[in-house]
DNA sequence: GTGAAATGTTACAGATATGTGACCAGGGCG
DNA sequence: CGCCCTGGTCACATATCTGTAACATTTCAC
C-alpha cells in the first residue's frame, strides 16, 4: 500500500487541464482533489489534508509561488509535497519555485505518463528526513514513521489533533505558544476556531498523556502555552 | 491580548448594517471606526491608521472592490489587511475580490460570530511577530521567547503583570521611573488605577525574586522605582 | 525624639483566565 | 440509515491575578 489511495490536490484555474490530470491520476490510481484557486485550495488542504499538491504556476490571486511559500510557512502544512507546474518557456521560473519549497518542478506540456512517474518520485521521498525521526522527552516518545506517541513504552491514544498538537511542541520545545500561534501552526491559518478550543485540545492532551507527563505541557497564563522539561 | 484595541474600519453606505457590525466588534474588543463611501473611508485611513478594514463590495461612487486595489496599489497603505463584504449570490465576485488583494471574503449574510472569527484570523496573520531577545543581568534572565523568568537556573514564578514589570525594568535599567511613568509604560496609559498600586506590585515582584535579586529593584525615595545593578 | 509623609506588607473580594465535562454537528463507514 | 469518531463550542468549576484599603514600618525635617 505504497501509493495507493494517496490523494492529490490539483491546482490549476483551468478546468480541461485540471480534468486532464485528474484522469492520468486516477488512472494510477490516485485520488483527486480539485481547485482552481489559492483560496479553494486552501480550504481543501485544511479540511481534506491531501498526501500532495500539484501547482499550477500561474494563478489568478495569490500566485501559485507564493501559495507554496506559505504552505511551506506553517507548520501544519510544511512537510506537504509540492509539485510546480509551469508554462513552457518559463524555464528561468524554476529556481525561484524549487526555492519557493516545492518539491520538483514540471514544466508543460508534460506526458501524462511522466508526471505520473514524478509524482511517485516525489511521494516516495515524501517524508523528509528530519520529520521522521522520534523524539524523545523524559521516556515521552514520538515516533512520526509508525505515527504514534508512547510513555514509558506504553501506547497514548490521542486523537489526530492531539498527534499534530504534540508533535508541534515536541519539535518546538520550551518556546511559549499563544492560542493564535498554536491556530496558525498546528491547525494551519485561516481557519476559523475559537481561541478557547485550543484549551480544550490542550486539555485532551493532557488526559492523554497522563500524571507521568502532563506536567511537559506548562500553561503560561496570560500568553499560551509551552512545553518544556523544566518545571515551572 | 493583541487584538485587544485594534482599530477597524467598517466601510459600507448602509448605516444599519454598520451600526449591527460595530456592535458586534466593539463586544469584542475592538474599537470601531466607520464610513459610508470611499471618500470618508480613504481619510480615515489617512488620518486615523486603522489596523484593518471592512469594506462592502456595493459603494456608491467608487466601488469597493476600486478603494481595495488603491490601497494596494499605495505603499502606505499596501499592507493594510481588508476583508471584503458581499451581498450573497455574488459568488463569482469572490475570485475577483480576492484578486483585488482583499485578505478575506465574507459573503453576507454572515453571522457576528462568523464576522469576529475571520477577523481575528486575518489580523492574526497581519502581525508579524517582534524581535525579542533575552536580557540577563547578575544571574537573572528573562527571556521573552519563553516567556519565562530564572534567578540562577531556577525558574521564577511570576504573575503576568510582575513579568511585564520586570521586563520593563530590565530593558531600562539604571533610570528612575515614577509610579505613574510606570502605570503608563507597564499597564498602558488610560487606565485608571491607584498609583499605590504600582507599590503592590513592586512588592510582588521583589517577592518573586527573592533575595538574591530583590535588590536590583530600588526604592527612590519621593520619587519612584529604578532598576539596577549598583548598590543604592 | 516626634510627627507627618512615604513606602512596605498583608488581606481580601471582585475580575479574569484557565480547567473541565458535556453536548452537538458533520463525516466516514458498515 | 444509524453508529462511532472527531472536533468545536458552551457552560460551569477552579485557579490565579489585580486593585484597594488598612495597617505597619521606615524616613526625614524640625
Amino acid at each position: 500500500m505504497t501509493n495507493a489511495g494517496k490523494r492529490v490536490l490539483i491546482v490549476d484555474d483551468e478546468a480541461p487541464i485540471r480534468e486532464m490530470i485528474a484522469v492520468a491520476l486516477e488512472m494510477a490510481g490516485y485520488e483527486c482533489l480539485e481547485a482552481e484557486n489559492v483560496q479553494d485550495a486552501h480550504s481543501l488542504v485544511v479540511d481534506q489534508r491531501p498526501d500532495m499538491i500539484l501547482l499550477d504556476w500561474m494563478l489568478p490571486g495569490t500566485s501559485g509561488i507564493e501559495f507554496a511559500r506559505r504552505l511551506k510557512r506553517e507548520e501544519a502544512t510544511a512537510e506537504l509535497p509540492i509539485i510546480m507546474l509551469t508554462a513552457k518557456g518559463e524555464e528561468e521560473n524554476k529556481v525561484q519555485g524549487l526555492e519557493s519549497g516545492a518539491d520538483d518542478y514540471i514544466p508543460k506540456p508534460f506526458s501524462p505518463r511522466e508526471l505520473v512517474a514524478r509524482l511517485k518520485a516525489v511521494l516516495r521521498r515524501a517524508t523528509p528526513p528530519g520529520v521522521e525521526e522520534t523524539i524523545e522527552v523524559n521516556g515521552l516518545i514520538l515516533d512520526p514513521v509508525c505515527h504514534r506517541v508512547m510513555a514509558h513504552d506504553k501506547a497514548v491514544d490521542v486523537g489526530p489533533t492531539e498527534y499534530r498538537l504534540l508533535q508541534f511542541f515536541m519539535t518546538h520545545q520550551e518556546r511559549a505558544y499563544s492560542r493564535s500561534q498554536l491556530l496558525d501552526q498546528v491547525w494551519g491559518g485561516n481557519v476559523y476556531v475559537e481561541e478557547r478550543t485550543v484549551d480544550v485540545h490542550i486539555r485532551r492532551l493532557r488526559k492523554a498523556l497522563g500524571q507521568s507527563h502532563e506536567q511537559l505541557i506548562q500553561t503560561v497564563r496570560g500568553t499560551g502555552y509551552r512545553f518544556s522539561t523544566k518545571a515551572s
